[in-house]
RNA sequence: GCCCAGGUAGCUCAGUUGGUAGAGCAGAGGACUGAAAAUCCUCGUGUCGGCGGUUCGAUUCCGUCCCUGGGCA
């Protein structure tokens, strides 16, 4: 995106939404509300978690004290037991940010779900969604004892580049190729994004990053504070309205609350294994966000400074 | 002091019937087309505790010493 392309307000601004990305933990909650109060903006989440109704703890959701302060879009919107993805997700926020814009307000986007933050601005092909028949069928080939082998051999018969990218073990992606396949005739590999500018929001991406070892201190502090405050008295009260198969309770933390509560670790060990996968997580991220082009990477090391520094930014 | 079990990759360990060694985790890098806090890919030379001995060759067998854990005194 370039300086050409971005709308432009009255007062030279650009108008596009802000968005406020990094690893988990950076501060990104801090500094969008700071952005907001500055620049009368409005937040929209993009995290695949704090979406949810009731994942509150786990999912570093920002108070409701916090939320009173300024506008907050999409929190607690779906419920565990709902089907969810990312053009869901993308269909949900394209009319918030609308909205936004009528009012003559600023989206700020914050969150960490890099895959939720391109379905929105840059669109998802227009193949076809999820088919809950087609995916038992598949799941149940996934089943047996060759079953992940035999699908990806399918896979590279009906779509040899899917075949080739995808790895034998990814199922996830092997069977979502297939789902394509079979209810469209089409390979996914042949499905093509929408055109650049079809759609597409201009949008200013702030990079936010530490160093490496700040950001596991931070994170480890973190993760013991969630459980300090109570996530696994949360998982329990969330297990008594969803089935424990719910999408949500495989994630960070969650799902190690789970193994607590069930007697499978003490909570000790939950501790450690949920702080290994947080980290792991935020390596995620960062690789995501390298590739990213178009990043405005700043310091986050110190709050008052990242916020002076994207005031900057966005002004000049 | 004696007996037993160990000392192998940052950690937990496997292994070599003697030919200088390999998994998981951690760590690093990467992918990402409706599960994405998910799912997956790539990367492992380390005086195999020290010193001697046997041997063509020892991390592997023998001796001895050191260290750790447990038991007995």
């Amino acid at each position: 995106m370039t300086d050409k392309q971005r709308p432009k307000t009255e007062n030279g601004r650009s108008a596009g939404p802000i968005v406020v990305a990094g690893p988990t933990g950076v501060g990104k909650s801090d500094l969008a509300l700071r952005l907001a109060r500055e620049l009368s903006g409005e937040i929209v989440n993009y995290d695949s978690v704090q979406i949810y109704r009731g994942f509150d703890i786990g999912s570093a959701k920002p108070a409701a004290e916090t939320r009173a302060l300024v506008p907050h879009h999409l929190y607690d919107v779906v419920d565990a037991d709902e089907e969810f993805n990312a053009a869901d997700y993308a269909r949900l926020a394209r009319p918030v940010l609308d909205e936004i814009v009528r009012r003559g307000n600023r989206p700020i986007l914050v969150g960490g779900t890099f895959f939720y933050l391109r379905a929105l601005l840059a669109g998802l092909p227009e193949m076809p969604g999820r088919d809950e028949a087609i995916r038992a069928r598949i799941s149940a080939v996934a089943e047996r004892p060759r079953g992940p082998v035999w699908l990806h051999r399918w896979l590279s018969k009906v779509d040899p580049p899917s075949g080739n990218k995808i790895a034998p073990n990814d199922r996830h992606r092997v069977e979502r190729a297939l789902e394509v396949w079979l209810s469209s005739g089409r390979p996914i590999s042949s499905w093509q994004r929408p055109r650049a500018g079809s759609g597409e929001l201009p949008a200013v991406i702030l990079g936010l990053n530490i160093e490496r070892k700040k950001l596991v201190e931070l994170l480890d502090r973190r993760t013991e504070r969630m459980f300090a405050e109570g996530l696994v008295e949360e998982t329990r009260t969330l297990l008594q309205r969803y089935p424990k198969k719910a999408r949500p309770f495989g994630t960070i933390g969650y799902r190690e609350a789970i193994a607590v509560l069930e007697g499978e670790m003490d909570t000790a060990a939950a501790i450690t294994e949920t702080a290994r996968r947080t980290r792991a997580y935020a390596k995620r991220q960062m690789t995501w966000l390298r590739a990213e082009p178009d990043v405005q990477w700043l310091d986050a090391s110190n709050r008052d400074d990242v916020f002076a520094a994207a005031m900057r930014l966005l002004r000049g």
